[in-house]
DNA sequence: CTATTTAAGTACCGTCTGGTACATTAAAAC
DNA sequence: GTTTTAATGTACCAGACGGTACTTAAATAG
C-alpha cells in the first residue's frame, strides 16, 4: 500500500520521541508528580497537540508505560527465560532493581502501582495488565527454582510468585528513593533466602 | 497558677478534638491526598482558625502525626517491652498491620514516609524522629532474640532492624492498599523466618 | 487562483490549591 | 457607658491544575 499524500498541513509532531520524553519524565518524577503542564512546558510542546495525539493525561500515562514495558521490562522479562537458574533470575532482577544504571532510579511500573487507584482508565488497566505478566514471570521462575530442588516445595508456586513480586517492589521503592543501593540490595538478597529449602 | 481570665472574644475552637480529627482523616486518606480546604469543609472549620492555630498545613499534619504517635504508636511499642519473646513481639507487629481494626487500614506514619520528601519541614522531622524510635525498637527486639538465639547471629542487630522495619511498613501499605490480610500476614511471615536461626 | 483539509499554537475556561485581609463579634478593663 | 483585646468567619488572593475554542499556518484538490 502506497502511503498517499495527505491534505491538510504537514504534521511537525514526533510521536515516539514524545512518548519517549513522557517515559523518562514519568519514570524519574512518578505519574502524580509530573503534570500535564509542566511536561508540555519541558518539551516545548503545545498542549493542544497532546491532547489530540493521546486523549489527555490519562492516554499520555498509557503510553509511556506502554514505552516502557516495551523498552525497559519485557528485555528484562525475556532474559529470565527457561535457561536460567533460579539465583540467577533473582540475581538479574536484583541488578535491575539496585545497579547502577544512567535511567532513573526505581521503575515505572512500580511507581505507577503504588499510585494505582489515582490513575485514569486507561493507564490504570495496562499497570493491571503489566503486573499480571511479571507475576506470571515470577511464578515460573519460582516453579523452575521449585523443580531443580533449590526453591522450598512448602509453599505453593503461586504464594511465592507473589512474595517475590512484594520483595522486587520493595527494594525498587528502596532505591527510588534513594536508599543505599547495597543495603537494599542486602535487604531483599535476605527476604529472598526465606525460600529456600529449610 | 490561677488561670486569670483572657480579655478577647472567648474561644470556642476545639483544639483537641481538631487535631484527633486531622489524625483520623490523614489516616484514612494519606497526607497527600487530603488538602487544607477539603479538611476544613469536611469538620466545619473556617481556615483563618486553623492557620492561627497550627501555622498551615505542614503544622496540621505534623499535629496529627504527634497525636498518632501518642495515641497509637508508643502504646503499641510499649507493649513490645523486653518481656515478649521474639515471636510474640513479630506477631503482635503483625496483628497491628493486618488485625481487624475499626480505625483506618495501614499506618498513618507509614503513609507519611512513603511521602517523605513532599512534606513540610515540621511534619517531616516529625516523621524522622518516629522513624528512628521504631527502628531502635525493632534493633531491641532483634537483639534480645539474638541474646535467647531465636535469631540468626550472622546479621547484626542494626541490618535485622532495618529488615524488620522494611517488612512491616510492606506489610502496612499492603494492608493500606485494601489486599488480602491473611495474605499479607503470610507474607510477612515468610520474610521473617529469614531472620531465624539456619 | 480559490476552496478545502489538517495541524499548530495562543489564549482562554472552570476548578482547585495553600494562604490571608478584614470586617465582625464577644469578652475584660477602665 | 467607652476602650481594648482577641477570636470568628466571610470573602478574597495568586497560582496551578486538566482541558478546550479558536485563530493561524501549510499542505493538497479543483
Amino acid at each position: 500500500m502506497k502511503t498517499k499524500k495527505k491534505r491538510g498541513r504537514p504534521r511537525t509532531f514526533e510521536r515516539e520521541q514524545t512518548v519517549a520524553l513522557a517515559m523518562a519524565n514519568y519514570w524519574l518524577e512518578g505519574p502524580q508528580a509530573l503534570s500535564v503542564n509542566e511536561f508540555c512546558r519541558r518539551v516545548g510542546l503545545p498542549k493542544p497537540s497532546l491532547y489530540r495525539e493521546f486523549g489527555g493525561e490519562d492516554g499520555l500515562l498509557a503510553a509511556a508505560l506502554d514505552h516502557y514495558w516495551e523498552s525497559v521490562l519485557a528485555p528484562i522479562a525475556e532474559r529470565l527465560g527457561p535457561d536460567r537458574s533460579f539465583d540467577e533470575s533473582t540475581e538479574a532482577l536484583l541488578d535491575f532493581a539496585t545497579g547502577e544504571r544512567d535511567t532513573p532510579d526505581g521503575c515505572l511500573l512500580a511507581k505507577s502501582r503504588g499510585t494505582r487507584n489515582r490513575l485514569g482508565p486507561t493507564a490504570g488497566a495496562r499497570v493491571d495488565e503489566m503486573s499480571r505478566a511479571l507475576l506470571d514471570t515470577y511464578e515460573a521462575i519460582v516453579r523452575r527454582g521449585q523443580e531443580r530442588g533449590v526453591v522450598r516445595r512448602d509453599v505453593t508456586c503461586e504464594f511465592a510468585g507473589r512474595y517475590l513480586d512484594t520483595q522486587i517492589t520493595t527494594a525498587l521503592r528502596q532505591a527510588a528513593a534513594g536508599e543505599d543501593p547495597s543495603e537494599v540490595r542486602a535487604q531483599a538478597e535476605l527476604a529472598f533466602a526465606a525460600l529456600l529449602p529449610s
